[in-house]
DNA sequence: GTTGAGCGTT
Protein backbone atom coordinates (compact mmCIF):
# COMPACT_ATOMS: atom_id res chain seq x y z
CA UNK A 1 0.00 0.00 0.00
CA UNK A 2 1.33 3.25 -0.83
CA UNK A 3 0.73 6.63 0.64
CA UNK A 4 -1.26 7.11 -2.57
CA UNK A 5 -4.06 4.83 -1.45
CA UNK A 6 -3.27 2.77 -5.11
CA UNK A 7 -2.72 -0.73 -4.69
CA UNK A 8 0.17 -1.88 -4.57
CA UNK A 9 3.51 0.38 -5.30
CA UNK A 10 2.83 2.52 -8.42
CA UNK A 11 5.89 2.88 -10.19
CA UNK A 12 8.98 2.06 -8.89
CA UNK A 13 10.88 1.95 -11.90
CA UNK A 14 12.65 5.62 -11.73
CA UNK A 15 12.30 5.77 -8.13
CA UNK A 16 15.20 6.14 -5.53
CA UNK A 17 14.28 4.47 -2.44
CA UNK A 18 14.80 5.93 0.86
CA UNK A 19 15.06 3.73 4.35
CA UNK A 20 13.86 5.69 7.30
CA UNK A 21 14.67 4.06 10.42
CA UNK A 22 13.93 4.70 14.20
CA UNK A 23 10.84 6.17 13.09
CA UNK A 24 7.92 5.64 16.03
CA UNK A 25 5.72 3.41 15.95
CA UNK A 26 3.22 5.50 15.90
CA UNK A 27 4.12 7.67 13.31
CA UNK A 28 2.15 7.37 9.89
CA UNK A 29 3.17 7.66 5.87
CA UNK A 30 0.99 11.43 6.03
CA UNK A 31 3.19 12.34 8.70
CA UNK A 32 6.65 11.37 7.00
CA UNK A 33 5.07 12.54 3.47
CA UNK A 34 5.35 16.70 3.66
CA UNK A 35 8.45 15.98 5.91
CA UNK A 36 10.05 14.48 2.92
CA UNK A 37 8.76 15.88 0.18
CA UNK A 38 10.34 18.99 1.19
CA UNK A 39 13.15 18.03 0.03
CA UNK A 40 12.28 16.88 -3.21
CA UNK A 41 9.70 15.07 -4.91
CA UNK A 42 8.45 12.31 -3.10
CA UNK A 43 6.95 9.24 -5.55
CA UNK A 44 5.40 7.04 -2.97
CA UNK A 45 5.74 6.69 1.21
CA UNK A 46 5.27 3.10 2.09
CA UNK A 47 5.35 1.80 6.18
CA UNK A 48 5.41 -1.80 6.81
CA UNK A 49 2.99 -2.98 9.02
CA UNK A 50 2.30 -5.69 10.85
CA UNK A 51 -0.25 -8.38 9.46
CA UNK A 52 -1.50 -8.79 12.41
CA UNK A 53 -1.72 -5.97 14.14
CA UNK A 54 -1.42 -3.60 11.56
CA UNK A 55 0.70 -1.55 13.77
CA UNK A 56 4.04 0.03 12.34
CA UNK A 57 6.89 -1.59 12.83
CA UNK A 58 9.35 1.48 13.23
CA UNK A 59 10.57 2.06 9.61
CA UNK A 60 9.51 3.31 6.32
CA UNK A 61 10.43 3.97 3.24
CA UNK A 62 10.36 7.12 0.88
CA UNK A 63 10.73 6.72 -2.95
CA UNK A 64 11.99 9.77 -4.37
CA UNK A 65 12.07 10.75 -8.10
CA UNK A 66 15.77 11.92 -8.16
CA UNK A 67 18.48 10.83 -6.61
CA UNK A 68 19.84 14.30 -5.48
CA UNK A 69 16.89 14.92 -4.12
CA UNK A 70 17.08 11.98 -2.30
CA UNK A 71 20.72 12.61 -1.25
CA UNK A 72 19.63 16.00 0.07
CA UNK A 73 16.42 14.33 2.17
CA UNK A 74 18.97 12.04 3.58
CA UNK A 75 21.92 14.72 4.77
CA UNK A 76 18.94 16.82 6.00
CA UNK A 77 16.22 14.46 7.59
CA UNK A 78 18.87 11.90 8.87
CA UNK A 79 19.31 12.34 12.47
CA UNK A 80 16.21 14.77 12.41
CA UNK A 81 13.48 14.60 15.57
CA UNK A 82 10.41 13.09 14.23
CA UNK A 83 7.83 12.66 17.10
CA UNK A 84 10.28 12.40 19.89
CA UNK A 85 12.68 9.99 18.16
CA UNK A 86 15.85 10.73 16.08
CA UNK A 87 14.80 9.05 13.13
CA UNK A 88 17.74 7.65 10.47
CA UNK A 89 17.36 8.03 6.53
CA UNK A 90 19.64 6.03 4.50
CA UNK A 91 18.90 4.72 1.27
CA UNK A 92 17.25 1.64 1.04
CA UNK A 93 19.51 -1.64 0.30
CA UNK A 94 17.28 -4.00 -1.25
CA UNK A 95 14.52 -3.34 -3.71
CA UNK A 96 10.52 -4.61 -2.94
CA UNK A 97 11.54 -7.79 -4.64
CA UNK A 98 14.79 -8.62 -2.70
CA UNK A 99 16.30 -6.51 -5.54
CA UNK A 100 19.71 -5.36 -5.12
CA UNK A 101 19.73 -1.25 -5.64
CA UNK A 102 22.50 1.24 -5.65
CA UNK A 103 21.50 4.70 -4.26
CA UNK A 104 18.51 3.34 -3.54
CA UNK A 105 17.27 2.99 -7.55
CA UNK A 106 16.53 -0.26 -8.23
CA UNK A 107 20.12 -1.36 -10.27
CA UNK A 108 18.39 -4.63 -11.95
CA UNK A 109 13.97 -4.42 -12.24
CA UNK A 110 12.57 -8.22 -12.44
CA UNK A 111 13.89 -9.01 -15.55
CA UNK A 112 11.46 -11.75 -16.43
CA UNK A 113 11.14 -10.98 -20.02
CA UNK A 114 12.98 -13.61 -21.59
CA UNK A 115 14.18 -17.15 -19.83
CA UNK A 116 17.15 -17.28 -21.38
CA UNK A 117 19.99 -17.50 -19.44
CA UNK A 118 18.99 -16.10 -16.13
CA UNK A 119 19.86 -18.89 -13.85
CA UNK A 120 22.63 -15.93 -12.50
CA UNK A 121 21.68 -13.22 -10.00
CA UNK A 122 20.39 -15.80 -7.33
CA UNK A 123 18.77 -12.34 -5.37
CA UNK A 124 19.24 -12.52 -1.98
CA UNK A 125 16.96 -14.20 -0.12
CA UNK A 126 17.18 -13.87 3.12
CA UNK A 127 17.49 -11.01 5.70
CA UNK A 128 20.31 -12.96 7.59
CA UNK A 129 22.89 -12.25 4.66
CA UNK A 130 22.12 -8.87 5.16
CA UNK A 131 22.41 -9.26 8.68
CA UNK A 132 25.72 -10.81 8.50
CA UNK A 133 27.03 -8.10 6.51
CA UNK A 134 25.50 -5.24 8.54
CA UNK A 135 26.54 -7.33 11.58
CA UNK A 136 29.99 -7.16 9.66
CA UNK A 137 30.50 -3.99 9.21
CA UNK A 138 29.36 -3.06 12.70
CA UNK A 139 29.05 0.70 12.60
CA UNK A 140 29.44 2.84 15.60
CA UNK A 141 26.06 2.82 16.59
CA UNK A 142 24.95 2.67 20.03
CA UNK A 143 22.78 -0.70 19.61
CA UNK A 144 20.75 -2.01 22.35
CA UNK A 145 19.46 -5.32 23.17
CA UNK A 146 16.53 -6.92 21.47
CA UNK A 147 16.93 -7.99 18.09
CA UNK A 148 14.17 -10.45 17.34
CA UNK A 149 11.03 -8.54 17.18
CA UNK A 150 11.11 -8.61 13.66
CA UNK A 151 11.41 -11.90 13.01
CA UNK A 152 9.26 -13.51 15.73
CA UNK A 153 6.72 -11.35 14.06
CA UNK A 154 7.07 -11.56 10.99
CA UNK A 155 7.99 -15.35 10.87
CA UNK A 156 7.49 -17.06 14.57
CA UNK A 157 5.47 -14.16 15.38
CA UNK A 158 2.28 -15.01 17.53
CA UNK A 159 1.36 -13.23 19.63
CA UNK A 160 1.89 -9.66 20.46
CA UNK A 161 2.21 -10.17 23.91
CA UNK A 162 5.20 -12.13 23.83
CA UNK A 163 7.15 -9.37 22.97
CA UNK A 164 6.50 -7.37 26.01
CA UNK A 165 6.76 -10.10 28.00
CA UNK A 166 9.91 -11.11 26.23
CA UNK A 167 10.97 -7.39 26.90
CA UNK A 168 9.87 -6.77 30.11
CA UNK A 169 11.78 -9.85 31.25
CA UNK A 170 14.59 -9.84 29.61
CA UNK A 171 15.92 -6.62 31.24
CA UNK A 172 14.78 -7.93 34.68
CA UNK A 173 16.97 -10.76 34.17
CA UNK A 174 19.80 -8.44 32.82
CA UNK A 175 19.69 -6.84 35.76
CA UNK A 176 18.66 -9.42 38.05
CA UNK A 177 18.36 -6.80 40.58
CA UNK A 178 16.81 -6.52 43.99
CA UNK A 179 12.98 -7.95 43.56
CA UNK A 180 13.77 -10.18 40.91
CA UNK A 181 16.49 -11.69 41.91
CA UNK A 182 14.59 -11.97 45.45
CA UNK A 183 11.32 -13.29 43.82
CA UNK A 184 13.29 -16.14 41.91
CA UNK A 185 15.15 -17.01 44.90
CA UNK A 186 11.78 -17.12 47.27
CA UNK A 187 10.28 -19.45 43.97
CA UNK A 188 13.60 -21.24 44.17
CA UNK A 189 12.51 -21.95 48.19
CA UNK A 190 8.87 -22.44 47.53
CA UNK A 191 9.97 -25.28 44.89
CA UNK A 192 12.22 -26.59 47.71
CA UNK A 193 9.53 -27.15 50.01
CA UNK A 194 7.85 -28.04 47.38
CA UNK A 195 9.60 -31.28 47.34
CA UNK A 196 6.78 -32.58 49.76
CA UNK A 197 4.83 -32.30 46.92
CA UNK A 198 6.95 -33.80 44.81
CA UNK A 199 6.55 -37.30 45.72
CA UNK A 200 2.78 -36.57 46.25
CA UNK A 201 2.65 -36.12 42.76
CA UNK A 202 4.56 -38.79 42.00
CA UNK A 203 1.22 -40.85 43.77
CA UNK A 204 -1.34 -38.47 43.52
CA UNK A 205 -4.93 -39.02 44.59
CA UNK A 206 -5.51 -41.80 42.49
CA UNK A 207 -9.24 -39.97 41.68
CA UNK A 208 -6.85 -36.87 40.13
CA UNK A 209 -4.44 -37.96 38.08
CA UNK A 210 -5.52 -41.57 36.91
CA UNK A 211 -9.10 -40.57 36.27
CA UNK A 212 -9.12 -38.46 33.86
CA UNK A 213 -6.70 -40.15 32.27
CA UNK A 214 -8.84 -43.25 31.98
CA UNK A 215 -11.70 -41.31 30.98
CA UNK A 216 -9.45 -40.30 28.40
CA UNK A 217 -9.92 -43.31 26.24
CA UNK A 218 -13.38 -43.35 25.79
CA UNK A 219 -13.57 -44.57 22.74
CA UNK A 220 -12.23 -48.03 24.35
CA UNK A 221 -14.72 -48.01 26.32
CA UNK A 222 -17.08 -48.30 23.48
CA UNK A 223 -14.81 -50.31 21.07
CA UNK A 224 -17.17 -51.70 18.71
CA UNK A 225 -15.06 -53.62 16.73
CA UNK A 226 -14.72 -50.78 14.18
CA UNK A 227 -12.66 -48.76 16.90
CA UNK A 228 -10.52 -51.72 17.05
CA UNK A 229 -10.12 -51.75 13.07
CA UNK A 230 -7.79 -48.28 13.81
CA UNK A 231 -4.83 -48.69 14.90
CA UNK A 232 -3.60 -45.48 14.27
CA UNK A 233 -5.00 -43.11 17.27
CA UNK A 234 -3.29 -46.46 19.41
CA UNK A 235 -0.46 -45.10 18.89
CA UNK A 236 -1.11 -41.22 19.01
CA UNK A 237 -2.95 -42.00 22.56
CA UNK A 238 1.14 -43.26 23.87
CA UNK A 239 2.80 -40.80 22.49
CA UNK A 240 1.26 -37.92 25.42
CA UNK A 241 1.45 -40.42 28.24
CA UNK A 242 5.13 -41.33 27.60
CA UNK A 243 5.79 -37.95 27.27
CA UNK A 244 4.38 -37.26 30.78
CA UNK A 245 7.05 -39.64 32.27
CA UNK A 246 9.88 -37.91 31.00
CA UNK A 247 8.56 -34.52 32.43
CA UNK A 248 8.13 -36.73 34.93
CA UNK A 249 12.63 -37.56 34.65
CA UNK A 250 13.31 -33.74 35.86
CA UNK A 251 11.27 -33.95 38.70
CA UNK A 252 13.26 -36.70 40.33
CA UNK A 253 16.50 -35.11 39.71
CA UNK A 254 15.52 -31.50 41.61
CA UNK A 255 14.30 -34.06 44.47
CA UNK A 256 17.47 -35.62 44.90
CA UNK A 257 19.30 -32.30 44.80
CA UNK A 258 17.08 -31.55 47.74
CA UNK A 259 16.87 -34.36 49.49
CA UNK A 260 20.39 -34.43 50.57
CA UNK A 261 19.74 -34.23 54.40
C1' DG B 1 -0.12 2.83 27.62
C1' DT B 2 4.15 -1.07 26.37
C1' DT B 3 8.80 -2.39 21.90
C1' DG B 4 13.50 -0.54 18.80
C1' DA B 5 19.24 -1.70 14.86
C1' DG B 6 15.64 -2.56 11.49
C1' DC B 7 14.90 -3.23 4.32
C1' DG B 8 8.80 -3.00 1.57
C1' DT B 9 2.92 -3.40 0.09
C1' DT B 10 -1.52 -4.94 -4.66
Amino acid sequence: MSHFGRSGPPDIKDTYSLLVLNVTFRTTADDLFPLFDKYGKVVDVFIPRDRRTGDSRGFAFVRYKYQDEAQKAVEKLDGRVVDGREIMVRFAKYGPNAERIDKGRILEPVQRTKGRSRSRSPRPRHRDHRDKDSRRRSRSRSRSRSKGRYDRDQYRGRDRDNRHRSRSRSPDYHKGRGRGKYDEDRRSRSRSHGRSASPARRSPSPRRSPSPRRISPPRDASPDGRNHKDRSPTPKSISPRGRRAGSRSPLPRSDADDIPK
